[in-house]
DNA sequence: ATTAGTGTTCTAGTTAGATAGTACACTAAT
DNA sequence: ATTAGTGTACTATCTAACTAGAACACTAAT
């Protein structure tokens, strides 16, 4: 991972959206355990106190288990695992529909727009 | 309008998306006047250096002029605001696509949660 | 006991965004 | 000419996010 961050999200934020997805998406397993942070932190290109921060926000969120002196692991509750994507979907879901609502576009239009730019895509 | 700012982007951005947003849903016409920078700074709560950024970023865009001594005016070029919606729609269906995959959702299930969601949010 | 690898904490400094206050310049109406 | 309303410009200050560097504390393996 290069440093390609927008310049508008935290970076401590976007590494740890990047991280649950790839939890959320099955890539990494409960139990799993994460890079060090100094690992992380090369590997992300950013100061190791970014990555304390990852660490620390997924920690409180109860994403990830940390322990001293071994390292940063992925939850074995699986049931934390299942609602953090459930959360997720809905999120991004629901701010596609409100922004597209800002937009004055009607329920109908946005499946219609998805379906089009889908369609392009597979091109 | 409120304090109710998202902490994670810059407020004269979020200004200017919802003037935006505005003006594609044919809220604000084209060669409608724009708040004053100091009527709009009370308006939305902050600094009127800020509201000045969300106009010269727009500017910038294309999406408004400004007349010295008379004021910030929607641009009168059609092409412009037409250019304008279907950049911020593609924006909006593309930033889902890519955080539905990023989730490991396929074409399909992004239609059909979406369907979902919309049906539910209905009731 | 020592060492390597880990998380944790602390202080200091940098930068972008936002605020605060002031002043200047242009335009239209009086 | 004056005035009110407008955009524009400048300096100073504050804060959060981030960076930088160092030190401390715990764990497992040797």
């Amino acid at each position: 991972m290069a440093k390609d961050f927008q310049s508008s999200k935290p970076i401590y934020i976007q590494i740890a959206d990047h991280l649950s997805s790839q939890i959320v998406r099955g890539e990494m397993r409960a139990g799993e355990k994460l890079p060090s942070v100094r690992e992380m932190a090369i590997q992300s290109g950013v100061n190791p106190n970014t990555i304390q921060r990852t660490y620390s926000e997924m920690e409180r969120m109860g994403i990830v288990e940390t322990r001293r002196g071994q390292g940063t692991f992925v939850t074995e509750n699986e049931q934390v695992l299942k609602d953090l994507k459930s959360r997720l979907q809905t999120d991004i879901i629901h701010s596609f529909v409100q922004n597209m609502k800002d937009l004055g576009y009607s329920q109908e239009e946005m499946i219609t727009g998805l379906e089009q730019y889908l369609r392009r895509e597979q091109e």
